[in-house]
DNA sequence: GGACCTATACTTAGGCA
DNA sequence: GTGCCTAAGTATAGGTC
């Protein structure tokens, strides 16, 4: 997230991956404990570190209270475990759902920038350059929007 | 972390303390899940909703998955050793890798349609219109390749 | 309350010693 | 591997609707 944007995939390189890996271990943990802090949440953190398999996991803030925290839980019916499912496809999901709006966005964006450029090349040029049809209709609701600001400058002058 | 600095203690204002908490678990889900991803790591995340304590906790991926780490953990032996089933995540995931694409590139466009927009309103106006540091320098930039191309011109012409 | 915005604060990838 | 640096990329506090 720096200097480059890396893509969301397994790092292959071993070195660089356990880099990555306790850089982002100690700012999780610290977000963990913000989040405990700032809201009064009970929270707990439980990693297995890679190439450690065979070793314990690490847990926040302490392996029994994490160990405390998921027994109560286990405690649960199946049936409501099951309710409070943060589950991995609706997180991606809405993931999915997040990027699509933006994506929608940027291109609306896009076509009222175009839509500008025209405009503005319109008025330089004193003509309409070659343009399609759909966008020849956009210029034309974008030059009537501008006329009727124009005609609202001049009757507020005049009133003046 | 954000217009201003907000103090490391427990949010007094209720409304605020439960925005902020939806806020941040969020993100901490994204920061888990990209942990996950990119180290390789398995990794749990059990919250309990603060006014809910009577409710059941919110466990990531899934509270199985969660139950089933933190047995592991505790070092009770466990029976199963279920298959994951990545088949739908990496579609999902392929999903996702594809949308981000589409955005970056949508916002590049964007970016330069703007550039495009300032110059013409520039030479239109034969000053430069009143923008930040950063839009002058991309400005800067734009008129430049376009002197260039403007040389490259002459000096066809000129050769022809 | 919830969705969106955006100025700032924070995190971190890649380099270097 | 360890530690530090800094440019980019993210998260989010406070606000608006």
């Amino acid at each position: 997230m720096a200097r480059k944007k890396a893509k969301l995939v397994r790092i292959a390189n071993d070195s660089t991956r356990r880099a990555t890996f306790k850089k982002r271990k100690n700012g999780l943990l610290k977000k963990v404990s913000e989040l405990a802090t700032l809201c009064n949440v009970s929270t707990c953190m439980i990693i297995y570190t890679p190439e450690e398999a065979a070793m314990q996991p690490e847990a926040w803030p302490s392996p029994p209270e994490a160990a405390r925290i998921v027994v109560q839980f286990r405690n649960i019916p199946l049936v409501e475990q099951r309710q409070k499912m943060l589950s991995q496809e609706s997180f991606l999901s809405q993931r999915i759902a997040k990027l699509e709006d933006q994506l929608r966005r940027a291109e609306r964006k896009n076509r009222e920038l175009s839509v500008s450029l025209l405009v503005n090349e319109a008025l330089a040029s004193g003509r309409l350059p070659v343009v399609g049809i759909d966008d020849a209709a956009a210029v034309a609701r974008a030059a009537d929007s501008m006329l009727k600001e124009v005609r609202e400058r001049i009757n507020k002058e005049a009133a003046w």
